[in-house]
DNA sequence: CTGAATCCTCTGCGATACTG
DNA sequence: CAGTATCGCAGAGGATTCAG
């Protein structure tokens, strides 16, 4: 019967596409992974060097996102000790499981912009 | 000279951000990774079998959705000649190449669960 | 069944200015 | 330098109804 057979298959991958969601819910916006991106590439990254890095992103946006981050345990914040202050982002061990994630997602947007083109 | 440093860094990874940049334009909004998702577990899916697959989402966000990811070439709308007519939708090849990160996204997802529950 | 058309709400995000 | 505080709006997205 082929309502079963859909059942079959839907419980087969509702907890994939459960946890897809959550990914994504993670990851939402604008800016998260461009900003994940930017820490990622460089190990440790300051809020003025990550606001140069993300293109177009406002001190507002960036201050508001590395909060969330930081709460999803993605990244950990330091704050130095120096005159002024500065303050330095990276990645915890379980913000780096996403880099290749973010590596895939790089070579991804390269591949459609040739897609896209038409090379 | 530290900023020379940065500056030779920043060139390194200009390129890499922007493709980053480049692939969540695409895949941006609540819904799109999710839709994929859909199609990419079952290879084909109808209209309605994704309204179901994707929770909450509504009929008019799915057919916008669809178009924009039909758009860029994700995926391949065909509509089959019965009564009432029914719509398969299905990933290009181009899509396809989006299958990795689909399931990285689905295991990461369920270790992040892990992460923030504190097991 | 697969949408399109309306209407309406809410919020993501930009612009700008200000603080320690 | 690394944020916070306001303000304002376009547009994402929900609910409902209509159409082929």
């Amino acid at each position: 019967m082929k309502t079963c057979e859909n059942n079959y298959f839907q419980q087969k991958h509702s907890k994939e596409m459960r946890a897809v969601q959550d990914s994504m819910d993670v990851l939402n916006g604008k800016w998260k992974v461009a900003i994940l991106s930017s820490i990622c590439y460089y190990n440790k990254r300051r809020f003025s060097e990550i606001l140069n890095d993300v293109e177009g992103i406002s001190n507002r946006m960036l201050s508001k996102e590395l909060k969330e981050l930081e709460v999803n345990k993605l990244i950990i914040r330091s704050v130095m000790d120096t005159q002024p202050i500065t303050v330095m982002y990276e990645l915890t061990k379980h913000g780096k499981s996403l880099k290749n994630i973010i590596e895939s997602l790089s070579d991804w947007g390269i591949a459609h912009r040739r897609v896209i083109t038409g090379k």
